[in-house]
DNA sequence: ACTATAAGTGACCCATTGGTCACTTATTCG
DNA sequence: CGAATAAGTGACCAATGGGTCACTTATAGT
């Protein structure tokens, strides 16, 4: 009989780690928000035990932290590095407007969005954190076609920094709803056809003639 | 030395305890979210302990279900009682949107459906509960008041429920960003400017001729 | 080989809170 | 006045989960 040496309980790989246990927690979070999600489970997912995930993330926030920028804000910095520079600023606003909405919204990292909106109240450091590292990103994006459409006589004068959030908001109800109220209707939200009716809408309220009376 | 009669420990208040109770609830469902919010502090905010509260409610769903009725449906159903009959389906729509702002947005209310927004993801009974009390009973109304618009050719022929949550979004982010973001920026969201602006881009965008291009 | 040490672990602590229960007491009714 | 009973209560339970710590063990360097 070979006394058969028994394989190592465990292996060190302390390089491959960290990703595994972001990927975990993405999954986790992205499942089950921020306060729901047990570093217990997390850890057990990227094969290790609770302690081992102590040794690379200090705590809970720090993990997400680390999760959040490297997906999602990751997500916006590749979009603003490649901009789709497009002949007319409703192209560019359009275009704009549609990668958000593919790549996050209409994607399984909309979960995150939906975890900060529910959480943020309750956490001001994840609204914080949140606020400065996404927001503000996502924001710059916007602005930057509202405003060259507005100086380019494409647009009306609005304020710009309104704008940003009339024309963001329609992506928000599509995460909350898709996250928390889709089950309840009977035919699921169509999002093609939902982003097309917002930038309908949107483009064309920003082109109207301003002085338009019933 | 008069033994004076010790003052009762407490009174039976049979009746007036339910509302107590719900306004208590009311105040900390506000204040902390649906989780977040402890019994303990429900029923001391009301003046009893918790063992009393539980003689009047079941559980904690069974209390939220009912503080959501007496506050958020009664609101809505009293502007539903109450229409503001406008001359045209713009102005309408535009009360319609200002109302639910004036008295749900821009309110302490508003509190609840942050909550709602934050955790029904978690709670697919309090998904089910406010879509089918709340949700449905606002969208009537604003469905109304789009269908009279595009019946009169007022509007263009968009597809209704799509106006409607591209109507209601914004409000939904001025709640979002209220409860969230707000400490995060410098000057406060001007929320009657906000309202105004997202008003007059929706309605010009709603009656922009069908075919507009660049 | 063998040792230094970084990587990994199980067991534990501690605070928290929805819900329950046996008990006390204010009030009402005959 | 004195039950009967509904209103009210404090003390408790069980489950939960973030975080810690003393300990074990894989592995690289010599």
């Amino acid at each position: 009989m070979m006394p058969a040496t028994s394989p190592p309980r465990w292996q060190r790989r302390a390089d491959a780690r960290p990703q595994e246990l972001l990927d975990a927690a993405l999954a986790e979070f992205i499942e089950r928000g921020y306060v729901a999600t047990r570093l217990d489970t997390v850890a057990r997912r990227a094969g290790v035990a609770k302690a081992t995930l102590y040794r690379y993330y200090a705590n809970k926030f720090e993990l997400f932290k680390a999760v959040v920028r490297s997906a999602v804000v990751a997500e916006i910095d590749e979009l603003a590095a490649n901009p789709a520079k497009a002949a007319s600023a409703r192209e560019e606003l359009a275009a704009l407007l549609s990668a958000f909405f593919q790549r996050i919204v209409n994607s399984p990292l909309s979960g995150i969005p939906k975890l900060v909106i529910g959480e943020a109240g309750n956490f001001p450091e994840i609204a914080r954190f949140y606020h400065d590292e996404v927001i503000d990103r996502a924001r710059a994006l916007v602005l930057a076609a509202l405003r060259r459409g507005i100086a380019s006589g494409e647009f009306r004068a609005i304020d710009a920094d309104y704008g940003f959030r009339i024309a963001v908001a329609p992506l928000l109800l599509a995460i909350i709803w898709k996250h928390s109220f889709q089950a309840c209707e009977p035919q699921p939200l169509d999002f093609d056809r939902y982003l097309a009716a917002h930038l309908d809408l949107l483009l064309g309220g920003l082109t109207a003639p301003s002085a338009e009376a019933a």
